[in-house]
DNA sequence: GGTATTATTCGACATATTTCGAAAGAAGGC
DNA sequence: GCCTTCTTTCGAAATATGTCGAATAATACC
């Protein structure tokens, strides 16, 4: 590899996240859809993939924001960064939360 | 009454309210543990009873934040303002949301 | 009408957050 | 080593948000 790797993702445990740290997360409608878009994929995404509209360093923002609050997990796969949402922790810390957000925008979505 | 009586709050219907500011509503401590007080107290509360510290006109700042979120239902007696929170709305527009955000405060107060 | 109580509005200030383009940087292919 | 791909970082600008003190305003009581 180069001689100068990229450094190590933080990814906190979900013990270490603040409720309103997960909520402010959420409260983004770029972040949303990403997590949204997520909850759909177990498997995940490269960054470059999601359909929203915003500019690449936008994105780059918002996947910290989620990755801090313990939401998604990223890790580099050659020139891609690959992103999962952290399903089990999130739910294991928060039993019901994810569903519940999720289920929320699936109403407001079906309203549009 | 006086000649000039307070115009009536506009409550929002939970339907025109987006997911987003539902979540953005409960991303700051001060409403989240307001919103936590009223769940633990259906019959309401007025304004200058909730144990919180910050300056009156910031309370009032943040009682309009959560009213507009259709969080809350206020309504003036005499001098007092009473407070509610929407739950059966909420539950109705959301189902399963409030109870795992409450759930979540609570797992993160029993850690403190 | 004056006073007390309760709460809001106004304006200002500081901080937080979202946004972007340009530059930078790592991995991969040739 | 150069080029391509993918993504981040940096710095800046605009917008959003939380905070407060002072002033305002309605209700209630006397």
């Amino acid at each position: 590899m180069g001689h100068n790797p990229r450094p190590a993702l933080h990814h906190p445990t979900l013990e270490t996240v603040l409720v309103t740290a997960v909520l402010h997360a959420l409260s983004d409608e770029t972040r949303l859809s990403i997590v949204r878009t997520l909850h759909a994929e177990p498997d995940g995404r490269a960054c470059g993939t999601f359909p929203v509209n915003v500019a690449p360093s936008t994105l780059s923002h918002h996947f910290k924001v989620l990755r801090e609050a313990g939401l998604i997990r990223q890790e580099d796969r050659g020139t891609q960064r690959w992103t999962v949402l952290r399903v089990r922790e999130v739910d294991a810390r928060f039993p019901g939360f994810l569903n519940a957000v999720i289920a929320a925008t699936e109403v407001a979505s079906a309203r549009s």
